[in-house]
DNA sequence: CTGAAAGCGCTAACAG
DNA sequence: CTGTTAGCGCTTTCAG
């Protein structure tokens, strides 16, 4: 209003306005020694009277630092990491970082496109959750090889050795199943997910794991190898009710298959949680609406986002060793169980 | 792994391995006229070979340009707001853009720190909704005033004058009340918003001018004043039921207060649709599983995305002219109705 | 067609 | 304590 349009005010401008120099001015503002009192307070007064702010482009230029991370997801849209954003950019934003969004929309080239976009815009680090359909990594390692810190969340990969944040889907899986055993039920399903994800694989052993733990026999014809989705659930319930001893409960690997298979049982007429229990896995918004309530594995996605920035910063802050971090740690977040109707008795 | 972590390959490198110069090289880089067929092919080739990839930092400081727009959410973890980013992103995207996340977490301070952020980074546009809270709009006109185009989205603000995508409510409210009308409901109630926002007026009047363009009375005692939840959804209906004549229907400002309304119906065993139609707004991800499930208005969260990505594109290339977009258009996107079982008597 | 030089805005080294 | 100089990597004059 006052002040022409589009006008930016420089560090030269102060310099000029107070007949001082560009370099001091940049001392005065930065507070770095060797300046005086005086002239300090004159120049951070003369900034907040110009309305000066330094301009972050120039800054990065200089000092080989953007402040900014880069954060590759598979889609904006899919709830799930839109809450890990949150928790990323919020903790982000507490340590003067921002943050740039990149979707792969699940797929391998346009992760690579990102990267080299990151890349160039000199991100001060990665995160990333890797796409389904991404089975080459080197793209990844072409990261980790320049030396820019990269933390992977969620969807990691075991063998790139890259540090990650992700959930305890063995443990969750555990939980789910355990919960259902202590609820009374004795023939307990398994609606399984494509088997070539670690994540998938983790909660089918998770289940074993719980029924061998109490005494129950694992029984293959007791696991459906379907999906992700609601009508898989749906399939794997009227698969199982073929079957001369269906089972009385089903642990599902998500919550959509959960919901299938809870259409499935309603449709039939079977009451849930009375005669046949229902645990899902991830805790969708949902979950808690429908009749009955889910019960499922909620996966602190707003913890992970925290976390997963926290350990990059980290990584970021040591600098220098850029060989380093190969053998930098995985988080594993505590899976939270979310117990709703669908799975008690009483 | 061939080469030394960390080193970044600079036109200087490819001008010295070519004997050229940093100028010739650039002009070779860009196709830019006034080199050599010969020597563009050789400098390319160079350049692929050496992996090169323009530092987008250095060329936006002399270019004066980022390819970064700037978007501000109230919060990533709400839905509506991630399907947005995903046809934000997307689109910019396409064109060669790059998208940074800032979150308001519904607070003017953080708004305000945002664009602070912004501009320092020199983002090429803004993007924003708006936080609730925000009722001083000295930021958002700061903006304007340097020239910097900005365009909202959903949560507009008409005095400003400022260009923006809503979808619309007026329409949508309407669409939503003339149903019920047409599945033979009589006294349609409304559960309104909170009316000092604007979105949730214009849903009113909607609902108001259905009624009547259909001869139906408006009747002030079947518009109850709530605000945006299930509770509210819980305690309009038993309000309503206390009337002597109490309504067959309801119209709700979004689809959480639908939902509260729909519990409360169930919980007194009145049946949905049969004795009580029920339509909500926003066509949250929950509506369509729970039970009966929800009819709704659609928003069109990834168009909306997509066109306030392209409006603000325009902005950005009509450049030079900061002042102009003062009187452009705001777009006005059309709500798609949704019915399901809440809704349909058949 | 190519080179030399300057500058985007900032800060760090080196002088004074 | 302050000024001068130089350079981050790039592009764009202006000369040759």
């Amino acid at each position: 209003m006052s002040k022409p349009v589009n006008q930016k005010v420089t560090i030269a401008d102060i310099a000029r306005e107070l007949n001082l120099t560009g370099a001091t001015v940049s001392r005065a503002l930065n507070n770095r020694k060797g300046t005086s009192e005086d002239t300090r307070k004159l120049v951070q007064a003369a900034a907040a009277r110009m309305n000066y702010h330094r301009d972050r482009i120039a800054y990065s230029l200089r000092a080989g630092r953007t402040n900014i991370i880069g954060v590759i997801i598979p889609s904006a849209e899919i709830n799930f990491f839109g809450s890990v954003i949150h928790g990323i950019e919020n903790m982000a934003n507490k340590h003067g970082y921002n943050v740039l969004i990149y979707q792969s929309n699940e797929q391998p080239e346009f992760e690579q496109k990102g990267i080299t976009t990151f890349l160039g815009t000199r991100v001060d680090g990665i995160l990333a959750s890797i796409a389904k359909e991404t089975t080459n990594f080197k793209h990844y390692l072409e990261i980790k090889e320049r030396g820019l810190p990269l933390v992977f969340f969620d969807r990691a990969n075991d063998t790139l050795n890259i540090p990650c944040v992700v959930v305890d889907d063995f443990k969750g899986a555990y939980y789910a199943t355990e919960h259902l055993v202590h609820q009374g039920y004795r023939r307990i399903a398994h609606i399984a997910g494509q088997q070539h994800l670690k994540i998938f694989r983790d909660r089918l052993e998770g289940y074993k794991a719980a029924l061998t733990a109490n005494n129950l026999p694992v029984d293959d014809s007791l696991i459906f190898n379907g999906n992700v989705s609601i009508e898989a659930g749906r399939q794997a319930i009227s698969h199982f009710l073929t079957q001369a001893t269906p089972p009385d409960a089903v642990f599902a690997v998500e919550d959509f298959s959960a919901l299938g298979a809870i259409k499935e049982l309603k449709d039939r007429q079977i009451s849930i949680p009375e005669d046949f229990g229902v645990v899902g896995f991830a805790n969708e918004a949902f979950g808690e609406h429908i009749t009955p309530s889910l019960s499922s594995i909620d996966q602190q996605t707003v913890q992970m986002g925290k976390e997963a920035f926290k350990l990059l910063l980290e990584l970021i802050e040591e600098g220098g060793e850029p060989v380093k971090h190969n053998t930098k740690s995985r988080i594993i977040l505590e899976p939270v169980p979310v117990f709703r109707q669908s799975s008690q008795r009483k």
